[in-house]
DNA sequence: ACAAAAGTGTGTACTATTTACACAATGGCA
DNA sequence: TGCCATTGTGTAAATAGTACACACTTTTGT
């Protein structure tokens, strides 16, 4: 393959009139969305992937992802991948990165820009499950397909940052809740064993708590009190962080 | 255009055998990969920019961008952009985020990595010029091509959190510098005033500074000491973040 | 009915970190 | 020599983080 286009590198090229036709002479590549989609349930994070539809990698686990399409949205692309593979709607997406390595995909040059959502297993029943979709602990994660296990990585690396800076979290949990469910999502997440009176005390400090007044029933020991977010409360207060530390 | 792509959609397809057939039919795109470049002078964050090749955004500041290569790596699309539009080599580069909507680029549809780049005005002189590449203040751009407002906002946002948990600054100094000029740089990126008493406790007790036991030479005011930034020191001591806070 | 098990709910003392704040010392300049 | 600008330094108070123990509530088993 061989390409004409005027390269904008070249310096002083007279002003170029037609952007369509510049565009038109750039290469061009593949691009797909690869969802990371955690979730929380028996005190472990989890993440949903499925079987690769790809011979080569047929014995590996993929993240949920698909071609872009040419007038379609990236982030309207995670939507619908997500909807497609799983039924799923009504959830937080955000892009994390870009991986484009030239050797990531083997057929050929393949762009992936990862999306990551944070759902509530409960609330959000799988609808699908063609090619053996399910949730994976996180903590034991076969082989996986392409460079997904490194987008995995990134994923959870950025979570782990996001989730101590934003009430992420509750997306995880069911909208009401112990603080011990609310503990045991930061122990899983951040992967560290927290003191309970602490971590108490910090989140009612936060002061976007409610005591819903109800308790938890379906427990073999003293029920918690159920919480909810107070989500008003929540951007009223929030801090913006000046903390330089490294 | 039409396209004959099997869709990774459809549910319980056959196996693909063929992963180059595969992607070959993919959708393609055109991508770019943009730098953003800061620098530091007159204690004032400062971009790089060109003036935009485009006619239709002649009267507008651009980011240094260019298309990528078909087996070009984009981190190596970067670093070459960086040479060929301003000569510049042996910078620090990280990729911010991907920029994909629809209608970013007036001829189709052009999707965009962007790179940002933090470095000393003072130790990379621009070897090129063309196209009016020039230092713009932050604080004072004008109107900007395509998104590339966006992209920088997006970028700046980035760099303030970034040099709150890493050492980015250093890269924005001279190697041996003042605890002030230290100072005007947290100032400048962080848009904040600093006590410079608990600015220096701060440092000092991170303990990375290393006196170099040189003083200021060109300034109409009590010399301050010069200091370097020990890269070994840093390694060894700087923590793990977990702070949960929002 | 009672005892044991499991986990909730609570407070305090100690330590580290952050913040606010003022005055003497140095070199440049007129 | 005196004035100006800016460096260099310490302490007290407030806030935030850490470590830690005991009484209470419910379930389960006998």
């Amino acid at each position: 393959m061989s390409y004409d286009h005027k390269t904008a590198l070249a310096p002083n090229m007279p002003l170029i009139t037609s952007a369509s036709e510049l565009v038109g002479n750039y290469p061009k590549m593949a691009i797909t969305v690869d969802c990371v989609i955690f979730g929380f349930e028996d005190n472990k994070l989890k993440v949903l992937l499925i079987r690769s539809d790809l011979q080569m990698y047929n014995d590996k686990w993929s993240l949920l992802g698909d071609v872009t399409l040419a007038n379609e949205e990236f982030e309207d692309a995670a939507y619908r991948i997500l909807k497609t593979r799983t039924g799923m709607t009504d959830v937080y997406l955000e892009q994390v990165r870009t991986f484009s390595q030239v050797a990531r995909h083997p057929g050929g040059r393949v762009i992936t820009v990862a999306y990551c959502s944070l759902l509530n297993i409960r609330h959000h029943q799988l609808k699908i499950t063609d090619n053996e979709l399910h949730w994976h602990s996180l903590s034991s994660l076969g082989d996986m397909a392409f460079d997904h296990q490194q987008i995995i990585d990134r994923c959870y690396n950025w979570l782990q940052k996001r989730i101590q800076e934003h009430p992420l979290g509750f997306n995880l949990l069911p909208e009401k809740f112990s603080l011990r469910e609310l503990q045991n999502l930061y122990e899983a997440i951040l992967n560290v064993e927290l003191d309970r009176r602490n971590f108490r005390k910090k989140f009612f400090s936060m002061d976007f708590l409610e005591d819903t007044g109800e308790f938890e029933f379906d427990v073999k020991h003293r029920p918690g009190k159920l919480y909810q977010f107070n989500f008003a409360k929540y951007e009223k207060n929030k801090r913006k962080w000046i903390g330089i530390d490294f």
